[in-house]
RNA sequence: GCCGAUGUAGCUCAGUUGGUCAGAGCAGCUGAUUUGUAAUCAGCAGGCCGGGGGUUCGAAUCCCUUCAUCGGCUCCA
């Protein structure tokens, strides 16, 4: 007999042996019926792997990201199996379980094309194949079986898998007459697959490397119930309508033009304002910060990225040099602005008295992307970065990264950003040569980071092999509309721009030092940021306001009605500040009717004086009185609510 | 750059197997209307159907090519 443990720390008795499913049926047949996984003693595993020894156990309902996990993977080898039955002789890559999802790489051999209108035929496949209810079996093999096994069925994917693998770690899952190798954990069973969708067909590279084969990638996404497959379409149509692309479009925020060039937006006024307005906000808060803004040419001599090493690396993808009428003179559309803020730090001598150097820069900067790596907004090939640069003495990095740090999370609370992700990249304990600098900077900058994350209460996850080239950094992740991650904000030490510019400082012992060099920006790009910004407020909460800034921002159709509602309502009132007159303005455009046709962005003072206090009077109820924005925003707020019955 | 898909008026789209197929709604303009509020009525204007080439008596509709966009891969100083 075993003991078996459970979440609530009650331990029943069981046959040593038993399954997982078998002790989830002995609590209730209820729960076994909902239970897709579980975990004994922390290691996901299949309900049927037999227990064999004493151990806590966990089950895994749907809710759990566990559950989904094993059901998505077994999913994919449904669709693998489907695919092998449609395609014989197609080859297998790999087919995870993925955050939504699964996908399948295949390689369905020469001259086979799979293509969109096949997926509901292969969807449908699926679907009677599940109904076949096959049940899943776990095999242990050894590894020169299971090369033999591959080898014979030619498929070269699976067996240089496999040549990997250490003998003894490898196991098979058969499906049906499907078998693959496989980690596991897997479902019982293909019953509860009731729902299957396969949403995309995409390229990939066999193990991610661009000079192997490209596969067919099949991604999908299958539920127990119709009724969540049809909530998760529905959800993805709505997350589509917050789309920074048709907002912009639809709120002329920003263009593309094909003459001007692939990548390079073009803001129309509307977005040009909002564009401004977060650089006039970020430029207050910087200069309350102690940085200095400087401002460099958007071209550089090709000399000043040899010496910064950027045209090595980078040279040959960039947008090439310009030539100039002087033979041999060539300059380079400029791709960063560090170096040409070295050259500013150069330009005047340097006390230790002098630093921390903080320099700021609204630079654009100009980057040859591949072609198909372009996205709307959030990958462009000119963009402008809220950049800045920090020259400090070693011993007040650590102090400079916190208050960076420290600025992040004031910028993105201000502006309502919650949903975000820290990531430290750290380099590639193996693949050394790739980056640049003693081991013993990269050391102590890597700790600096890790230090000033944990004392700023940051919820950090650790990426090795993610670093720069030349130093370590912290950047800050988040998602857009549809899940797809973007970085914004990131902090990078650097040792090497320092060296290559020969930049220093006079200590206190009146000798020469090195400064470290820290890169920052907040928003990233504000292109960028743009982008997140109107897709991470859309759809929210049509109206969104703050003491800083008001913003109606456009909203899905969900909202529309509201959003109609809100805007009826302030036509009712006289809004307008009693400090200028572009607020009058705003007020106005607020009544215009013709602005209250679509849901409207618009922002309302960036700073204090400008936003401070605003008079709100109904028509025809007298003077309502002035009060603040943040209190107005509670008052519309309220009145929205109570005079509309609007259920928040 | 690679794989797959898409590309029709400013916007959203309809155009069956190639032959009155160059359309609709919204936006725009003109004129009525003036009704406490998103879209009243009438009329007008708008596209060489992404560009180029080809097949055909005839192509938006088939083929090739090129450009751009979308979903991924790779990349992201």
């Amino acid at each position: 007999m075993i003991n078996i443990r459970f979440p609530d720390n009650t331990v029943k008795q069981f046959e040593a042996g038993v399954s997982s499913l078998d002790i989830a049926k002995s609590i209730s047949p209820g729960l076994a019926r909902q239970v897709y996984a579980s975990s004994i003693n922390g290691e996901v595993r299949d309900l049927l792997r037999p227990v064999n020894e004493d151990a806590s156990v966990k089950f895994h309902k749907w809710e759990d990201p566990e559950a989904r996990h094993t059901f998505w993977h077994t999913s994919a080898h449904l669709l693998a199996y489907a695919l092998e039955e449609l395609y014989p002789g197609i080859k297998f890559g790999i087919g995870p379980a993925v955050e939504n999802g699964f996908y399948y790489d295949v390689d369905p051999g020469e001259g086979v094309v799979i293509s969109e209108s096949d997926l509901s035929r292969i969807e449908k496949k699926m679907k009677d194949l599940a109904r076949e209810k096959y049940s899943t079996e776990r095999i242990e093999i050894s590894k020169a079986e299971a090369l033999k096994m591959f080898e014979e069925k030619g498929d070269e994917y699976k067996t240089e898998l496999i040549s990997e693998l250490d003998d003894g770690s490898i196991t098979l899952y058969k499906l049906g007459d499907f078998m693959d190798l496989c980690r596991g954990p897997h479902l019982p069973d293909t019953e509860n697959i009731k729902a299957i969708k396969l949403l995309s067909l995409a390229g990939a590279y066999w193990r991610g490397d661009e000079k192997r084969k490209m596969m067919t990638r099949i991604y999908g996404i299958s539920f127990p119930k119709q009724k969540l497959l049809e909530e998760y379409m529905l959800m993805l149509e709505e997350a589509k309508k917050r789309d920074h692309r048709k907002i912009g479009k639809e709120l002329g925020l920003f263009a593309f033009s094909q003459k001007v060039g692939m990548g390079l937006p073009l803001w129309l006024p509307r977005g040009a304002d909002l564009r401004q307005r977060l650089i006039d906000f970020m430029t207050a808060e910087l200069k309350r910060r102690d940085y200095t803004i400087v401002s460099t040419p958007h071209i550089g001599n090709i000399e000043l990225y040899k010496t910064s090493g950027h045209y090595e690396k980078y040279g040959a993808d960039s947008f090439q040099p310009i030539s100039t009428p002087q033979e041999g003179e060539q300059f380079m559309l400029k791709p960063m602005n560090c170096p040409h803020h070295c050259e500013i730090y150069n330009a005047t001598p340097h006390s230790y008295k002098d630093l921390p150097v903080r320099m700021a820069e609204f630079g654009t900067v100009y980057r040859y992307e591949q072609h198909g790596e372009l996205h709307g907004l959030t990958r462009v090939r000119s963009f402008t970065q809220d950049d800045a640069h920090h020259f400090c003495e070693p011993d007040q990095m650590k102090e400079e990264f916190k208050k960076i740090i420290d600025l992040v999370q004031w910028v993105f609370k201000s502006l309502d950003f919650s949903d975000y992700k820290a990531q430290i990249s750290l380099r590639d304990t193996v693949n050394r040569e790739k980056y640049i600098g003693s081991d013993e900077n990269w050391d102590k900058a890597q700790k600096a980071i890790i230090e000033a994350a944990g004392e700023k209460g940051l919820d950090t996850t650790v990426v090795e092999g993610e670093a720069a080239f030349y130093g370590p950094k912290l950047d800050f992740m988040v998602k857009d509309a549809i899940g797809r991650e973007w970085q914004l904000g990131t902090i990078q030490v650097d040792y090497n721009l320092p060296e290559r510019f020969d930049l220093s400082y006079t200590g206190s012992d009146n000798q020469k030092h090195q400064p470290v060099l820290l890169h920052r920006a907040i928003f990233g790009s504000i292109e960028r940021f743009v982008a997140v910004l109107i897709e991470s407020t859309a759809g929210k909460f049509p109206l969104w306001l703050s003491p800083d800034q008001v913003i109606i921002l456009p909203i899905s159709e969900k909202y529309h009605d509201y959003s109609k509602k809100v805007l009826k309502f302030l036509n009712n009132y006289d809004i307008r500040t009693l400090i200028d007159e572009r607020s009058e303005k705003i007020g106005k455009k607020i009544r215009d009717s013709e602005l209250s046709r679509i849901p409207y962005l618009l922002i309302i003072g960036e700073n204090e004086e400008e936003s401070s206090t605003v008079s709100v009077r109904k028509q025809g109820e007298g003077d309502k009185g002035i009060m603040t924005l943040e209190e107005f925003a509670a008052f519309i707020d309220k009145q929205v609510k109570t005079e509309l019955q609007i259920k928040g």
